[in-house]
DNA sequence: CAGCTGACTAATATTTTCAGAAGTCAGCTA
DNA sequence: TAGCTGACTTCTGAAAATATTAGTCAGCTG
């Protein structure tokens, strides 16, 4: 079996997990609405003023990212108010805490300017700085170029070569 | 001192490192280009063919990672071919791997079809696949719920409120 | 030195994204 | 039941991203 990259132009990137997860996050605002999703926001009008973006543009994202099945819209009620909606995570937008980290750790260490990061993300209990990395499932800690690619069920082969 | 979450009005995020990544790699084929490049493509047409991208949609998003310092332009020469020019990871680009790895692994886990992952990215060592988590430097594992959100140096506060 | 090829650039059109202002709507409060 | 407020929707328009097609340009080959 010839290297998978070496042979490249043979199957095709139609099925592409990230191109999928771009066509439902692939918008700056989308991200930047999970990002408060995370940090606590809830309400509507919240993520319009602290994503700064307009109310349309929210409104769109947040339908979105709750028809995608990231958010869902809860009823709740404070007292004395009548019920209103919050957008909430699921576990399916939980899931992608890895990418805003490791969104926000490049940024840290890329994109930050003189003052440093704005945020430092802790754990809770040993208060020590939280990073995304790339660990195999037997535990390894995995550098570049420690890894090969594999085919997988999905692939779909543009011709038929060698096996 | 309290929660920031609590107080998330009294700071802005005018310099989240988020927003500030997306300006760069913020548009879908910017982070299509990165996936080709991770996967070992080095020159424009295949850049473009790969990602299923019009010429000019590629020029620019490589001129911009190139800008942006993700990319860089190296010369390159075949047997028998003039001179050429490679776009190559550098180590600021290289860097963004856990951001594609957690994409990947996202699409994998949540917008996969029956067929079920086209790529395997394994451990070269072991075979194990490899996955985006989040640990502290202290190297504990971090769950979701496990952090703790605090201030950085960059923070900017909008209400001089309670320290 | 004309042809060829890879690597772009230019022009045009379409679509998507987003902003801004204004309007709608539900239902609690007075 | 009129007002108020949070949560949107509608409308208009600008900006950005992208597709398509058609070039340009450098420099090795013949």
């Amino acid at each position: 079996m010839t290297d998978l990259l070496t042979e490249r132009d043979t199957w095709s990137m139609t099925n592409c997990p990230i191109a999928r997860t771009l066509e439902i996050v692939g918008t700056r605002t989308a991200l930047l609405i999970l990002r408060e999703a995370f940090l606590g926001t809830r309400r509507f009008d919240d993520f319009a003023k602290r994503v700064g973006v307009g109310e349309p543009a929210a409104a769109a994202r947040l339908k979105e990212l709750t028809a995608a099945g990231l958010l869902e819209r809860v009823p709740y009620q404070e007292p004395g108010q009548r019920t209103r909606y919050a957008y909430q995570l699921t576990e399916k937008g939980r899931d992608f805490r890895p990418v805003l980290m490791a969104l926000r750790q490049w940024g840290d260490t890329w994109a930050t300017d003189e003052r440093g990061p704005a945020l430092v993300v802790r754990h809770k209990e040993c208060g020590a700085p939280v990073r995304a990395e790339l660990r195999c499932d037997d535990g390894h800690d995995v550098g570049y170029g420690d890894t090969v690619v594999d085919r997988g069920p999905g692939l779909i082969r543009t011709s038929p070569e060698g096996d």
